[in-house]
DNA sequence: GTTTACGCATCCCCG
DNA sequence: ATGCGTAAAC
């Protein structure tokens, strides 16, 4: 790494990076005067982004030492494209940096001191199913009878958990407030939880709730940790700051207390994950609990149309609790967001997927397009359309590849190498094996709870009812071989080659299918030297191969189908939100919490301003599988004021056009509804394609 | 005790 | 449609 000994910022010229030119004042100011505490309030496509990622690449040109920048993201994504930025900035990657999100930097320092704390360094990281198979075998443990009384599933005495234990409230306070009905369960579910965590601890496994609060309680607990971290950790820097909890923000305040540079950035308007206890205060209250904080604001977009950007201020002047928003576009005027109501939504599925020819054909690349949904099961119907129609789509959202069920199976067992106290695992591993049922296996787990390794527990004589111990013996020559190999690709195949396959051959008619998934997962695996370090990439980054995905090859362009929330900080030229009608989104258990409404009303703001060119709200009129029921259009709709949107209507002779077989795009195309000009939004007849039918 | 068939609720969002 | 919990069959 060059070093620069520059000093004053008279000397900036000799720096590679021109940033007067490539910033405009607001994000200028940040990047050369960012020391100390710092509050970047930055509006949706001001350039948040490239306004931390010159920074970096600025202290990096100044000479600091990757090692000693701390970059925290909110998403994997974020990350890698802020270090990829960085990278084509300086013309080399930021070799030592530390990058990512709160979970995987968490991991990575706790898998240093784990031990400080009462943990291996090998310690397993549960995902949410597996946390949910444990509380579930807590319940059974304790011998609840969930029958008499509805009991929480456990899922939700899950959520209940880790909610309590974001927020910092006992888990008492938080079933008082928003659990109401399950109030008198309280003592109960105590019980369960308190289990839930000693078996987990037992287990030498952390959830992902653990992970922050281990680091946490590591800095502090333990000062001179807390000092060595701070000390290396010269520059902070936090993305997305409104989307913290309390135990993040501590976790921020501790590893930049030494040297006080503390950098973060977010939008107020942008904060959407409360359900996992963020606290919009932290980004509100920053320079208070920051005394000398700076406080710059990016309010110049640069991204989309004054005419989307009216309507995504519209909506969030309806928010009470925000700093004030003053966003102005740079660019030309273009044509108004448009309000496509549709008779059912099949009928928007149409639309949706003609538009995107018809965009295309114009000259948008289907990779500048994306539709966002509230939830991710509402591309359904849209799926069904594309697939349909051969439209290229890559869905993002609902369940990832290292989720699926044949896959956390091969993982369970090369968790077993590293870690042999992984209850979790010994479960669904052993429930895998013919003969062996919950019952022999939670008796077999009991028996090798206190093993220390697992040669021990092969070489220990168990209790083995008879029918089960021709799978038992299997089982153990399979864990023995894998314990003498540490390759992580050669361990899956080991495993997908033996008894496995048989199971999946004998249990999934689409096993083909499974088997070519594991043999992708071999290959991806095989970018990895150490088994750990593979399995901390699959728990805390699921983004690789996402599930339904249409188009065969890596590069072809294809259309993004996203949940909101996962379109965070993404942007499209041309963008569809999808499914606005008022049961959905806003999404009515979201409207029964404090502050639910106003959360989702911000969701529709982030919605909104990842277009640059076109927007399109769309909604079916009628809703229901089975039974049709009318449904009204969104609330963040009706209180738009007139004026701002175009009103689409769709003919009935686009219906008709569509309900034909192979019928060709483009014929249906041409059946496509004359535009006229909205009235007042509020006030106009939604139903009015009814009478039609 | 294990396996399987079937009725039932489910399904918001993320690491 | 999917997946889970329960009941009866192997």
């Amino acid at each position: 790494m060059k070093e620069f000994v520059l000093q004053d910022e008279g000397n900036q010229n000799r720096l590679k990076i021109n940033y007067q030119e490539e910033l405009n004042p607001e994000q200028l100011d940040v990047v050369l005067h960012g020391d100390g505490p710092c509050l970047v309030l930055a509006g949706a496509g001001s350039g948040k982004t490239r306004t931390i990622t010159y920074r970096v690449a600025y202290l990096l040109e100044r000479g600091v030492a990757p090692g000693a920048i701390l970059l925290v993201t909110f998403t994997n994504k974020a990350s890698k494209e802020m270090l990829a930025r960085v990278e084509s900035l300086l013309g080399s990657y930021p070799t030592g940096l530390w990058g990512g999100t709160f979970h995987s930097v968490a991991n990575r320092l706790l898998r240093i001191y784990a031990s400080e704390i009462g943990y291996t360094k090998n310690f397993t990281i549960l995902d949410e199913e597996d946390a949910k198979a444990l509380v579930k075998a807590c319940v059974q443990t304790l011998d609840i009878d969930t029958s008499a009384r509805r009991f929480p599933s456990p899922g939700v005495v899950h959520a209940m958990a880790s909610y309590a234990r974001n927020s910092g409230q006992t888990l008492r306070a938080v079933v008082e407030n928003k659990y109401q009905n399950f109030y008198e369960l309280i003592s109960t579910i105590e019980r369960v939880v308190d289990l839930y965590e000693a078996r987990k601890k037992d287990a030498d496994s952390m959830d992902f709730d653990d992970l922050l609060l281990k680091l946490r309680e590591l800095l502090f607990t333990r000062d001179d940790i807390r000092r060595r971290l701070a000390a290396q950790f010269r520059y902070v820097l936090v993305d997305e700051y409104q989307d913290t909890n309390v135990v993040q923000s501590e976790i921020v305040r501790q590893l930049s207390s030494e040297h006080g540079h503390v950098l973060v950035v977010g939008d107020d308007a942008q904060s959407i994950y409360s359900f996992r206890a963020a606290q919009i205060r932290n980004i509100l209250g920053f320079p208070e609990t920051h005394p000398g904080t700076k406080t710059f604001r990016l309010t110049t977009n640069y991204r989309s149309t004054p005419e989307i950007l009216a309507v995504a201020n519209a909506t969030i002047q309806k928010n009470q609790e925000q700093f004030e928003k003053n966003l102005s576009s740079v660019r030309g005027s273009a044509e108004r967001p448009n309000l496509v109501p549709a008779q059912s939504s099949a009928q928007e599925a149409q639309f949706i997927a003609q538009r995107v020819l018809a965009l295309r054909s114009e000259g948008t690349p289907l990779s500048e397009m994306a539709v966002l949904f509230r939830a991710a099961f509402h591309s359904q119907t849209l799926e069904f359309e594309l697939m349909k129609r051969d439209i290229p789509y890559e869905y993002r959202g609902g369940m990832k590849f290292f989720e699926r069920a044949h896959v956390k199976d091969v993982i369970a067992h090369l968790r077993l190498r590293l870690n042999t106290h992984d209850e979790v695992a010994w479960m669904r591993v052993l429930s895998l094996m013919n003969g062996i049922g919950l019952a022999t296996a939670q008796r077999i787990v009991s028996q090798i709870r206190d093993a220390s390794s697992l040669d021990e527990v092969l070489t220990r004589s168990l209790a083995i009812p008879s029918r089960a111990q021709a799978s038992w013996g299997t089982l153990c020559k399979l864990l023995l071989k894998l314990s003498r190999e540490d390759l992580p690709s050669d361990l899956i195949r080991m495993v997908t080659g033996g008894d496995y396959q048989d199971y999946l051959r004998a249990e999934y008619p689409d096993f083909m299918d499974r088997l070519e998934d594991l043999e992708q997962f071999a290959i991806f695996a095989e970018g990895y030297a150490d088994l750990r370090s593979l399995l901390d990439e699959v728990s805390l980054s699921a983004d690789f191969g996402s599930v339904r995905e249409q188009g065969s090859s890596e590069d072809e362009e294809k259309i993004v189908l996203s949940t909101i929330h996962q379109a965070k900080g993404l942007e499209w030229d041309a963008v569809f939100v999808m499914h606005l009608c008022n049961d959905k989104f806003p999404n009515p258990r979201a409207l029964t919490e404090a502050g639910g409404l106003e959360e989702e009303r911000r969701l529709f703001y982030v919605a909104t301003t990842r277009a640059r060119k076109h927007l399109f709200f769309t909604y079916p009129i009628t809703s229901g599988y089975d039974t049709m029921m009318l449904s009204q259009p969104s609330l963040f709709l009706e209180e738009l004021p007139g004026g701002l949107l175009e009103e689409v209507r769709l003919k009935r002779s686009f219906m008709a056009g569509a309900a034909l077989e192979n019928s060709d795009a483009t014929i249906v195309l041409d059946a496509l509804g004359e535009r006229t000009p909205s009235k007042d939004v509020s006030k106009m007849s939604f139903l009015r394609g009814v009478d039609e039918l």
